[in-house]
DNA sequence: GAGGCTTACTTATACGTATTAGTTAGCCGG
DNA sequence: CCGGCTAACTAATACGTATAAGTAAGCCTC
């Protein structure tokens, strides 16, 4: 910046100021032009260190996403926020595990907790609606089970802790009084089909998957009983993932507007206003398992 | 930092040797201990902006990782790299896309581009033997079809451009002449049937796939023509992704020690010896589909 | 007892920016 | 022709750190 002002013949401040656009300031437009075209010339780019320092806070976004399912919708609303974020000069930086230490040494703009978001969903965190969007999506999977008949539906979740079972679980039992269905179980399922049998004898007709790994681990619980979908049970997942439709038979699941969520969260957490990127509804995309 | 020299009787100075335990010092251990007990007490941070544009860069890594297959080793990758980062005061962030300017905001301590490495092998690039592993575990993949008779082998490669395209291309073709085989096609796989169908009636009986997507496309195409692995065809994936166990029948895969890979290049973008940290050898979890 | 070496520090500076608080010149109104 | 206002700038400072360069005191050696 030292450069561009003695080359253009103006202060640092000068320089500053026309790059910068600064509000409230008298610099005449054959002015400008010079600076601009010195840093030009010169090739100037901005230092983000020297720049985070004097604001407090450097052009970033962190996004926290340690144990976090892997999915379609995560890709998307990465993509989303990352793409809509540039728009407006920052960028996204995701952070997987060792979170504290890796936002301590960026001093990033904001930090987009979504673990922590699915652990407490009361708290008001800047998602872009996900969180909310999620009651609409479940209520969207269950719905097309409840209009091919299904009535009696269990739910499908992996083994092991999962950060989105408590919400989902909720969101699965409002659903199910909504569409005045009997509340569903929860059934863990890894792939054995033991507990699906069960599930089977007691009258189950309908799973829904937590998320698509779970409905393709239902999936194969009853290949291995020599059974099959969607005739012996239905199966729906949530979240398509590529691999779902690589299933035989395809797996039935729901396509959440990811990005757009991202875009909203995006703008949310810069403070700008969310405007017109209403995510779209989630759409069921048929296959072959429900 | 100024505080704290206030509050233990020392300069800024000072305390920076202090905490930085820096080199050629002479401080007596007193003096030590008043430092950092005052650092404590006043519950001293470094701030990292500012040590970032003293020193020229932050204490971060940045991972390219924009366009690269979301698999089990890459997570793994990401895993070992970011704990061995940690250990030397470290951390790691995943950049997806816009990279230039998220690496212009932070002046990482590195980049590593693995999307850039793959795309030229040759180049030098701090990968922990990562790409030069990939010889030996495509060795081991086509391998364990060798080793059970199979003689003609296809490859399976996503439709689409893919990044790990051209480098596996050329070490399976390797791995073919170092086990004498004839050397295999390279067939673009989604999952309609009619390609894999005229690759059967060509007297392939294996097929190996780039990753566990690729293969698990080959098992649906498989199931469409009404066949299925290993009898009608041995399907083998590479990276062993949860999904692979999921389908059925289960989907042979080589698993890759990638958390090793992960740490050794860690220490190598830190300048760091690499020590002893030597990934184990690639292994081949057979299942039921090769 | 002067010169040199070591210990235990301190002072000062630089990193590159954004912004506040001036400063100078020109113009206008009375 | 003087006071005040505006335009068009500039000078100076602060952000928090790491480190080179200095300094004062004490000790050792010849």
């Amino acid at each position: 910046m030292r450069d561009v002002a003695r080359a253009s013949g103006v202060s640092q401040a000068t320089v500053s100021f026309v790059l910068n656009e600064t509000a409230n300031q008298t610099i005449p437009d054959a002015t400008r032009e010079r600076v601009r075209r010195a840093a030009a010339e010169l090739g100037y780019v901005p230092h983000s260190i020297a720049r985070a320092l004097r604001e407090g806070a450097s052009r970033i976004v962190v996004l926290e996403a340690g144990g976090l399912p892997r999915g379609n919708s995560l890709e998307s609303f990465i993509a989303g926020l990352d793409a809509e974020l540039a728009l407006a000069g920052h960028s996204l930086l995701v952070s997987y595990g060792s979170s504290a230490a890796a936002i301590e040494a960026v001093s990033p703009r904001a930090v987009i907790d979504l673990p922590a978001v699915y652990a407490s969903p009361d708290r008001e965190v800047a998602d872009g609606g996900w969180i909310d969007g999620m009651a609409a999506h479940t209520l969207t999977q269950i719905g097309h089970l409840a209009g091919r008949g299904h009535r009696k539906i269990a739910v499908a979740v992996p083994a092991g802790p999962d950060p989105l079972f408590a919400l989902m679980a909720g969101h699965v039992r409002s659903a199910a009084q909504e569409l005045r269905l009997p509340p569903p179980e929860t059934v863990l399922v890894d792939d054995r089909p033991d507990q699906l049998r069960a599930l089977l004898d007691a009258g189950i007709t309908a799973v829904a998957g937590l998320h698509d790994d779970a409905a393709l681990g239902v999936l194969a619980a009853l290949s291995d009983l020599g059974l099959r979908a969607p005739d012996d049970l239905a199966v729906i997942g949530f979240d398509d993932t590529p691999q779902g439709a690589l299933w035989r038979p395809r797996l039935t699941s729901v396509r959440i507007d990811a990005r757009a969520y991202g875009r909203r969260t995006a703008r949310q957490v810069l403070g700008l206003p969310v405007g017109d990127a209403t995510p779209a509804p989630a759409q069921v995309i048929v296959r072959d398992s429900a």
